[in-house]
DNA sequence: GTAACTAGCTTAAACGAATAACCGCGCCTG
DNA sequence: CAGGCGCGGTTATTCGTTTAAGCTAGTTAC
């Protein structure tokens, strides 16, 4: 098999078959104002060869040389397979191609700290936005020693402060707080909050377990923690052991699914729901409409993608720390 | 602000800091067989100089260099973000990473055809999956010319065939055939199928059809179609029309979510599931155990990600058309 | 005494693109 | 007729890296 690897065509290629030189076709296929004074048949000349190469630019020889950076890496966690998390970052990858950069997810290493630092790096991106579950000081030292901006997804931006890294989270107590003033707003006094196992999920359980604290410490509730991890078995286990125990009036259930989970085993133990135990989730998917009683849940909406966009680039050109918090829960009730 | 925005270093620095040249750098960093009558004394001098300015290799200068494309992109279509697709995605990623490669996300271009092809050779990239509604003949050729593989989600095999273009799809009508041979094996005549509204999962949805179909004619069933979008009044709509025109035995809903709407539907309309109607859906999330009575559903088992890996860098390295189909359906019983 | 060899490097040329600086020619002006 | 200038480009350098080819001082062989 002697196939000929097809070569992509290279302004060197265009330059022989116009009969010019490198740097006119540079001028002509930038319309650069260096070389304004090329004429209009020379352009054109230039243009049909590019046409008929098929010629595509080399992004990174060009970026090489001019010396700019327009990628932005995203690393998600595992997490971050929600629709949820989908929309959010298609909307940003759009913003942000809106003012010149290019958001490339790369969630293949599992790796953290110093060497999936150096593995970015060595992309030379203007920033990262990674899982704070992914980042240690050095990691973050590496990258930003070598001008690429970090964004914690989900750091703390109060420890942030001042190391230059920036952040970017869900306000984990706010919708804790939503959730519990939920409950108690309907007169429980009982209630419970289910914690993941998981641990980049338990992290962010714990600040929504802290907001659902602060609404039943207004309210003079009681507040029950059980941890779970994300198994139809372990959500009956819980029901049991609340069948045991006393039931709870009303129950957070960390998210939509980790809810969804609860309800179907409630239901299974004969629990009615929610004339005995009152239940809402978070995230608002569509999850939510499908089960029966439709499940309540703390939706929340997100500032324009064009807003954090701006304010990440901000980050990148000023050297700027910034810190956002685009989510805002308000309660979405629904039957239970 | 006079922030010195700081600059990568580059084995320049690292030369000049080590009192050596640049070649000597790069034999000793990259353990160069040519460059192995170099003494330790100077590695480590070289190495330490490296270290110490926190050196990482411009991947991109470095595939300059040496001609070699390690990207692979991966342009995921808007439906990608279920549990299914995400794991995937990951398994084949780390598979492609062990191989070599790197797997790059890249969606935020609604554009398709020639456009987003010269947005993706502008990267350079060895090979491209996308799928192929952002793909269109001259896209194809344009990214071929350029010797960029490029491997169509869901791209007729059959129409493939010797244009160049890979595809690796899913067997819809396979899906189809386990889910209406279920259906019939139950006993049920009258079929119902669902067809998604919304265009790339309308295609997805004829091909299920069709399997449905040849379930049908094989036991004698009729089968009934009804569009449906992803709403919970849509699904409140078809039952609606069921209750009107009399209800069907079994219905498969195209995949889960499709038929999580439908079921909630049903049980709000009083029909008795699986009494009355029984229920089939695809995908088999989580949400089936979520949902009471709990959604029978068709797996979709994948092949290992190492294997499908190893075919697409087949197809990079020697210039050949996979075409792959890594999905085996089957059904998974549950109370529906 | 010199050719041959080795150790330990360095020099220089690429890769694809951008761009500052220059160059030859024709024409106009003083 | 020298000088200047506009036109239509070209030359050469650079980005960070790799790598073939060379170079020098010292040692060994004959």
């Amino acid at each position: 098999m002697t196939s000929i690897r097809p070569r992509p065509a290279t302004i060197t290629d265009i330059a022989r078959q116009a009969g010019v030189s490198t740097a006119t076709v540079s001028y002509v296929l930038n319309d650069a104002p260096a070389g304004a004074r090329i004429p209009e048949e020379t352009r054109a000349r230039v243009r049909a060869a590019a046409d008929d190469l098929g010629y595509v630019p080399h992004a990174s020889a060009r970026s090489l040389r001019t010396g700019t950076r327009d990628l932005v890496l995203y690393v998600h966690f595992d997490v971050a397979h929600g629709p949820l998390a989908s929309e959010f970052l298609y909307g940003l990858a759009r913003a942000l191609r809106d003012l010149g950069y290019t958001l490339m997810q790369y969630g293949a290493e599992k790796n953290r700290g110093v060497k999936a630092a150096r593995a970015w790096a060595a992309l030379r991106p203007a920033a990262v936005v990674a899982g704070d579950d992914r980042l240690t000081a050095a990691g973050v030292e590496l990258l930003t020693k070598a001008g690429i901006r970090v964004i914690g997804l989900g750091s703390d931006p109060v420890l942030a402060k001042g190391t230059g890294l920036s952040t970017l989270v869900m306000d984990h107590h706010a919708i804790g707080l939503a959730a519990g003033r939920h409950l108690t707003g309907r007169g429980y006094r009982d209630l419970a909050v289910v914690l993941p196992t998981d641990p980049p999920l338990r992290v962010m359980g714990e600040g929504r377990l802290s907001g659902v604290r602060e609404a039943a410490a207004e309210a003079g509730a009681a507040v029950r923690v059980h941890d779970m991890d994300y198994s139809p078995a372990a959500a009956a286990e819980i029901v049991a052991a609340w069948r045991a125990e006393g039931l709870p009036r009303g129950v957070f259930g960390y998210n939509d699914e980790f809810s969804g989970l609860l309800l179907g085993a409630l239901l299974d133990a004969g629990v009615r729901v929610p004339d005995e135990v009152g239940l809402i989730g978070a995230d608002d998917l569509m999850l939510c409409t499908m089960l029966r009683p439709a499940l309540t849940s703390v939706r929340l909406q997100s500032e324009s993608p064009q807003e954090i966009a701006r304010r990440i680039t901000e980050a990148i050109t000023e050297g700027a720390e910034v810190h956002l918090s685009p989510w805002t829960p308000h309660p979405v009730p629904r039957q239970t």
